[in-house]
DNA sequence: GTCTATAGATCGATAGAC
DNA sequence: GTCTATCGATCTATAGAC
């Protein structure tokens, strides 16, 4: 009978698939209560706030994860188009190609966006920045690489929208594709070449 | 005091503004009513079906717009290219200039989707289809037309979800403006010239 | 630390007066 | 057609046993 989960880190990724099954109202304390086989008692103990500090813990392992396997891959990369192409197949992975929807877009189009602006904001500017930093790196203009960075951002969340709605991940899948063949060629030591990967 | 509504045409739009602005699960019917100015009475004599009917009709509503404005324009139009130019810019003031969110991106991303998932798979395999006819007429092979229709209708979508998050209308705009830009450009009889609309 | 029971508020929907 | 009153269900959050 006694569930030994006994740590709060163990219960934020059944959250997190909680929430983004449901969104933010959906998710009920009973359907979390069966998403994560805690009752009311556990979970008001491992969450004071209640479910806004789950969801806000949430969202904190979200752009936990992101900082260290994509944003800080971007900003501290020796060969940013190496980095480039590592962040975003592990982007394809996070998001399972296409089958897994982007928790903080959805909550960007909810009512709960206000509720947790600062954390959106956070994540989509940070995203951003990081990728206008290594695409500035591969040699394009501050401006050309603002705009690639946003571009790529904003493919990848519409792609998970479209994807979404018409129960085609092949969608998500296909927009990365693209942003990885427009993305700088990386240029290597022994110059002339089109190579690929070093 | 005696309200004079009377018209279920006219409640539609209100409706489409309080579900916009708190989703499908937060526009609650004591919030419905305050959008409306009306009474749970009249809201369920023009909606026998409830909260649900509500929705379905506002979708109805919205396909129904953009089929006319949108969709139809593109199958029709005898210029393609301007068709395309013409419906760009209004699906920029549809949404507001990105101030303005698409609901049923919204519902594809939230727990509603399986309710509507009829309504939001032919809204965007539509507007998909609308526009990769016109590419396809403006020369565009059929591949070619396919990748951009998915990549024009994925690219708006991500960029009203980015906007919001950012609360920065400026990326929708900007969005629209690249796609405009990547459009095949217009090739008309007095030949030469770089003409914008008829 | 985990549970059940339950309070208190709010939900969607209905009934019936006018 | 529009309203108010209200039902039963469900919600978040709390209390207290173990």
């Amino acid at each position: 009978m006694a569930r030994t989960v006994s740590e709060r880190s163990d219960v934020l990724p059944l959250l997190a698939e909680a929430f983004r099954e449901h969104g933010y109202e959906g998710a009920s304390l009973a359907l979390i209560g069966e998403a994560t086989g805690l009752g009311r008692g556990s979970l008001y103990h491992f969450f004071p706030g209640g479910k806004e500090e789950m969801a806000s813990a949430v969202l904190g392992e979200i752009e936990a994860w992101f900082e260290t396997n994509i944003f800080r891959v971007l900003r501290t990369a020796e060969h940013p188009e190496n980095a480039l192409l590592q962040t975003l197949d592990a982007t394809e992975e996070y998001f399972r190609s296409g089958r897994r929807i982007c928790l903080v877009g959805a909550f960007a189009l909810s009512d709960t966006r206000d509720r947790f602006s600062l954390s959106l904001r956070r994540y989509f500017s940070e995203w951003r920045a990081a990728l206008e930093f290594a695409l500035s790196k591969t040699g394009e203009t501050p401006a050309e690489a603002a705009t690639h960075a946003e571009e790529i951002v904003l493919s990848l969340q519409g792609a998970l929208v479209l994807a979404r709605a018409l129960d085609d991940p092949g969608i998500f899948s296909r927009a990365i594709g693209r942003v990885r063949s427009r993305l700088p060629k990386a240029r290597t030591k022994r110059r002339g070449g089109a190579p690929r990967l070093p």
